[in-house]
DNA sequence: CGGCGATCTGTGAACGTACACAGAGTAAGT
DNA sequence: ACTTACTCTGTGTACGTTCACAGATCGCCG
């Protein structure tokens, strides 16, 4: 074959060879720029590349190298995350900035369906990656057992994986909970109630928890509203549900800041003043937060820095150090502002 | 080496050969399941497969056949893209989900630096990716140029690139902003404002000359408040420096959904019922378009078909067909609301 | 002038896979 | 019994790169 014609076939360091008229050993060597190789041969390669339009096969390279130098990202549940949670461009972010330091590319895998899976599964076994950080997974997911079967670096953002032997990263929603509570019945609050979401995430139990806790011998389960997302709409549910409970209420702690948003909205349609009659604390610190009307009071969840964490944890095990046992927890500052 | 201590060396076809007593080739048979290969050996490789735990090496495979069955997905500007423009999550999901139904692995890769720019061009070099789709790609880039230089099948989408003869999806912004901004006229307002934002992309100049052409003589530079980004921040400005420059104004054409919640709160800031005073059309019919009080009226982007679109065009050029001259160009429903 | 180190270059093997080919064995048709 | 066809298997080569090693050339010193 001596040219596919449609695409035309790419240069490779053999046509940089015979045209500079050296080997392929000094045609690497000059790529690699290694020391030993004379000034005149140097130029020639270095012609002979810009002429026949070479560009390494990093794929071949890594073959033999045994590395691939790049890291997978893999995002489940697109959906909801994409369009509800504000958080998880943050994580990518951050963890794209820790990666790209140490000159490793980021490669992002969405999983949307079943086909999704078998064939992201396929390419982490593929050898086109050297570790992976994942994003929200899921319970006896078989992308988690494929992970611990090919004894694959990663770190897991958001909740623990089935394996606790494997290293996450993530905030500690209890005790952030338990803190924001606490400030709010600083603030002379006694009827405190909650619009709790996603109780079946353990993000979502454990900040019920952690309200739960705060609140001690105050805390009336009828004061608990629940609802399935941590969207907006389920904070208007939630405070209706919550202020035919108890119309003397005087505070709320949503379990998000879309929920609180949400909550607000409802407030003012019933006629509450925030933070006059009612105080009202969220969570997430997103974008939602400084929306709002007045400004959100609400937990600081330090996306970015979860991201970068995520990739630092699975870059130290590609330097062949061990993994923290049993993750890595970053604090949630609170952020107080007007609402509460 | 034995066991390379840390990391155990992955199984290859050959150990799975040595395992079951037979040839490389007859493994090879097996795994790509092709006949002639006797129901024995079949049964004993699948055994020694299971025993040794063998995984193929995908990257080795794709070096000799010359194709990697992954398409990237570059994101461009991801934090204005994915903090502000609610589009990029559809986009990604309907790309994905096309290329998922051809078996093809989505590769997303983030552009955030100057780095990023130099590794992801190696990266698209390097042989991982059989074609790319680009988002909100900038003037310019050097991204697009090694694209054109390696023939890498493409399409763009949001606007077109510099080199007019890669391919692109993306919608007719222009007759758009005609379509909205004539139907607002049709509800009989008047004296009609426009918050134009990101002129300096394909996209708001384009909205900003729809809005032109449809008001005609009615047309009154005055009534045009200019704003750097699609954001809800810069609808609140624009909006109370069109109520500055004309207290009369009774309808208002904002370049996007987030731009038209932050004018809505403006007008209610200044007292103006909506839709009895001041009509009020966005642009996107994003999620911010039914989180407005009224709901907002508004141009459908039909992001997921775009994704969609762009990733059939990249699979038909690597099926060897030619891409389409011009680009392509999705309508755009107007969806009619509460608020116009 | 022989030996030695430094510099430069080419060659062979390896990475893990797919594919073409050759060869062996078996069964059936002439 | 001889061809023919079919089934099954193993071997060699290729993909594009890196790396270890073996030579070759040169200058310098004893």
């Amino acid at each position: 074959m001596v040219t596919n014609p449609g695409r035309r076939r790419r240069a490779t360091i053999h046509d940089v060879a015979l045209e500079a008229g050296v080997s392929r050993g000094t045609v690497s060597r000059v790529i690699n720029d290694e020391p030993y190789v004379s000034a005149e041969a140097r130029i020639a390669i270095e012609a002979a590349i810009e002429r026949v339009g070479y560009v390494p096969n990093t794929a071949a390279r890594n073959l033999v190298m045994q590395r691939s130098q790049a890291v997978g990202f893999i995002v489940h549940e697109p959906h909801s995350l994409f369009l509800e949670d504000p958080n998880i461009g943050e994580i990518l972010l951050g963890a794209n900035a820790a990666l790209s330091l140490a000159d490793f590319q980021m490669v992002c895998l969405i999983i949307d369906s079943e086909r999704d899976t078998d064939r992201v599964a396929r390419y982490l076994s593929g050898g086109f990656v050297d570790g992976v950080i994942v994003v929200s997974a899921r319970k006896n997911d078989p992308i988690t057992r494929i992970i611990e079967k090919l004894g694959l670096p990663s770190a897991f953002v958001g909740h623990p994986p089935d394996l606790r032997r494997l290293p996450f990263v993530g905030i500690d929603n209890r005790s952030s909970a338990f803190a924001i509570t606490e400030r709010l019945l600083a603030t002379g609050r006694r009827r405190v109630g909650m619009i709790a979401s996603a109780l079946d995430r353990d993000s979502g139990a454990d900040r019920l928890a952690g309200f739960t806790d705060a609140l001690g011998p105050l805390f009336d389960p009828a004061l608990v509203a629940r609802v399935p997302f941590y969207a907006y709409a389920d904070g208007v549910k939630g405070m209706r549900a919550l202020l035919a409970a108890e119309p003397e209420l005087d505070g709320v702690f949503a379990a998000s800041d879309a929920v609180a948003a949400g909550a607000l909205e409802a407030l003012r349609e019933a006629g509450r003043s925030v933070p006059g009659d009612v105080g009202v604390v969220g969570f997430d610190d997103s974008a939602w937060a400084l929306r709002c009307q007045p400004l959100l009071s609400t937990v600081h969840q330090p996306a970015a820095g979860l991201g970068e964490r995520a990739a630092e944890s699975v870059l130290a095990q590609l330097r062949g150090e061990e993994p923290e046992l049993g993750g890595i927890l970053l604090t949630t500052p609170i952020v107080w502002r007007d609402s509460a």
